[in-house]
DNA sequence: TATTGTTATACTCTATAACTATA
DNA sequence: TATAGTTATAGAGTATAACAATA
C-alpha cells in the first residue's frame, strides 16, 4: 500500500480541527497564570526546552510575526521572566533566554496544572489517558510541521 | 488501582497543551474560507451536527459569551449562512439553522481540508495517523466537558 | 541588496456592563 | 424576579506597512 488512506483521515482531521478550536479556546481561559497569555506562556515553555533563542527564531516557532514577538518578549522582559543579550556573531540579532523567575514561575504553574488534570481525569477513563498520552507527540509534531 | 497516574498525566496534558495552543494558531492561519473566523466555521459545524439550536445554545457549546454570540450569528446571517426564526414556545429566544449555501460551502471546505491533509500526510507515518484517530474522540470529548 | 528587529497603526475577536423583552 | 438576547464599549492579541541598523 504505497498511499495513505486519505478518506479516513479526512474525517479525523476534520474532528481534531473542531476538537483543538475549542480545547485552545477552554486553555485560553484555564490559564495557569491570570497576567500571561498563551503565546507568552509559551515561549516560556520553548525558552525553558531549547535554552534561548532570537525573536525571529521564537516567531518562527510560534507561528507569529515578527512584530508580534517584539511585542511578547518585550512584556516577559518587563515581567522579568525573560533576559535579552546581543548576539554574539550578528549584531542585528538578539538573545532571549529565561530567567530563575521563569523557571519558579513554570514550576509553580506545573502545580496549579495538576489540579485542573485532576478535575478532567474524573471524566475520563485510563484508556482514553493513554490514547491522549499517545496521540501528545505526534500533535506536538503536527505543531512544528 | 484505584487512583489514575496523573504524574504520568501530567507530562502528556503539558505536551497536549502547547500543541493544541500551537495548532490551534496554524488553524487559523489555515482557514478554508478566508471570510469566515475559526469560531463562525465551529458554529457551522455544530448546526451541521446539531440541525438548529439558540444562540445560548450555541454560545455554550462554543465558550463563548453570548453578546460574541450574537455578534457572530448576526456575521453568518449577513452572509446568508445561517437563517433566524422565531423560536415556537418562548419568544424571547431563536432558532438558528444553516442555509443549503452554508451545506454548499461546508461541502466545498471539506475539498479544500483534503489538499492541506495531503501536504500533512507527508510528514507523519501510518502509526503516527492511527495515534490521531484514536485520540480524536477523546480530544472532542475533552473539549465538551 | 537582503535580513533582523522595531515602531506606528489598524483590525479581529471576545468580554463586561447596561438595557429590552419575555417568562 | 429570572432568563434570552441585544447594544455599547473596552481590551487583548495579532497583523501589515514603514523604518532603522546591520550583513
Amino acid at each position: 500500500m504505497p498511499d495513505l488512506n486519505h478518506g479516513d483521515d479526512a474525517a479525523a482531521v476534520n474532528s481534531l480541527r473542531s476538537a483543538v478550536m475549542r480545547l485552545g479556546r477552554r486553555l485560553k481561559h484555564q490559564r495557569v497564570d491570570e497576567s500571561l497569555s498563551p503565546t507568552e506562556m509559551s515561549v516560556l515553555g520553548t525558552l525553558a526546552r531549547c535554552g534561548s533563542a532570537t525573536p525571529g527564531e521564537l516567531a518562527r516557532k510560534e507561528h507569529v510575526q515578527p512584530p508580534s514577538m517584539t511585542r511578547i518578549v518585550a512584556l516577559l522582559e518587563a515581567k522579568g521572566l525573560v533576559r535579552l543579550e546581543p548576539h554574539p556573531d550578528d549584531r542585528r540579532q538578539k538573545v532571549v533566554s529565561q530567567t530563575e523567575q521563569a523557571e519558579a514561575m513554570l514550576e509553580e504553574s506545573r502545580r496549579k496544572r495538576n489540579a485542573w488534570l485532576a478535575a478532567l481525569a474524573d471524566g475520563l477513563d485510563e484508556d482514553e489517558w493513554a490514547k491522549l498520552r499517545e496521540a501528545a507527540p505526534v500533535l506536538e509534531k503536527l505543531a512544528h510541521m
